[in-house]
DNA sequence: GTCTATATTATGATAGAC
DNA sequence: GTCTATCATAATATAGAC
């Protein structure tokens, strides 16, 4: 008699299912206020109000601000982890070069698809802090070691130009993705819409060919 | 009799001088905590308390915080517009190629001297703001318009690579001076210590060699 | 030119009704 | 799972003594 357990029915679905949306929601209203005020600057009014959202509402989902800001960062991060990992595995068997080209390709992309990421990390790079410490160990160091293993078996196989890899892997860092953060400066200043596929082509090949060699001018 | 005219003597000139000063320590303050958290995320307190002051002088000596903020500004623009002019007259009849390289040598050592100011114009670039407006038409457009007619001369001349000059500029801008905003962070995550000036010589090495031709090798 | 004291608003966070 | 109401704190800004 009576319902022992609540029988996960119809109804409890739907809750969880608005759950869900309003965890998204704040996610990704999170980010980009953050991307844009910083952390400090940002309120979790004003992200509850991104989100249309009731502001008691992110207690609730993430207990305070900060792991907020976490979870936010986790979801923008896992995207670019997902297509390197791609990349890499479809790219294994090529040559070096074109490895190179590729994630260097897919790195602007991704910058151009989402300008907020690169704006909260400069957000924190700007001065000491726990948040820049988390991001460090937990996505900046490790792709910073892969970027720079890439980046010497370049070098080593005459592919990439000489110089100190760590110089160069910061310059493709902010070179690939400091113009989308800024987008929006750059058109008001200059005129070019950095978002246009045919500018992100162009920027992909000027930063290509700055620091690598054409070997194979027919291979690409 | 006694003093008619209050007699502007050594007491008044010495409670002028103490203005002055704390004026300018208001200002790198200032520029400190607006470059570190964003113009939102800094307090006035803050920022008095970093200018070891009184936080009611703020509104004394600029008013209100925008004020400060456009004060800090100005007074940090203040060094790169000299050096530019300085930098022009002295190579105006040199040629092309050696000025260019002549101004991102200039350019990037002053984005290292200076690396709050970068962070301060890519925290209002983030998004549309009226700060925004009023560093675009008072710094960002002006000097775009230099460095783009700088950049086409270079072409014309064939010593700068072909491409879109505002891309040009634009990714000499941020290559130039998004690592030195970002130091705390590169020495953290790489180890690179991007304000030795071994490393700061090798940047603009890489940067001219990304973006110019070399003619005249025995000319550099 | 500087400081104390304070008015007003906004913030992060929570308690408790529904 | 959501919302109203509210607390304690910190923010910008100002008034007025010194």
């Amino acid at each position: 008699m009576v319902k022992e357990t609540p029988a996960p029915t119809a109804k409890s679905r739907r809750v969880q299912d608005r759950s869900v949306v309003t965890r998204n929601k704040l996610l990704s209203a999170a980010l980009a206020a953050f991307s844009e005020h910083g952390f400090e600057g940002t309120s979790t009014r004003a992200i509850a109000d991104r989100a249309d959202v009731h502001h008691p509402l992110i207690t609730y989902h993430f207990d305070n601000k900060l792991t907020l800001w976490k979870a936010a960062v986790d979801a923008a991060f896992q995207g670019i982890v997902e297509q390197f990992e791609a990349a890499i595995t479809e790219l294994a068997a090529k040559p070096t070069q074109q490895q190179l080209q590729a994630l260097i390709r897919v790195y602007v992309q991704f910058a151009a698809d989402h300008p907020q990421l690169h704006r909260v990390i400069m957000h924190e790079s700007a001065h000491p802090n726990e948040r820049l410490d988390w991001l460090g160990e937990r996505y900046l160091k490790p792709l910073y070691r892969f970027g720079e293993q890439a980046i010497r078996r370049g070098q080593a196989e005459g592919v990439v130009v000489p110089g100190d890899p760590a110089l160069i892997y910061n310059l493709l860092r902010m070179g690939g993705s400091a113009l989308f953060a800024a987008s929006h400066e750059i058109r008001q200043t200059t005129g070019l819409d950095v978002c246009q596929p045919a500018t992100i082509d162009e920027l992909v090949n000027m930063l290509s060919a700055a620091f690598m060699f054409r070997r194979n001018p027919s291979n690409d």
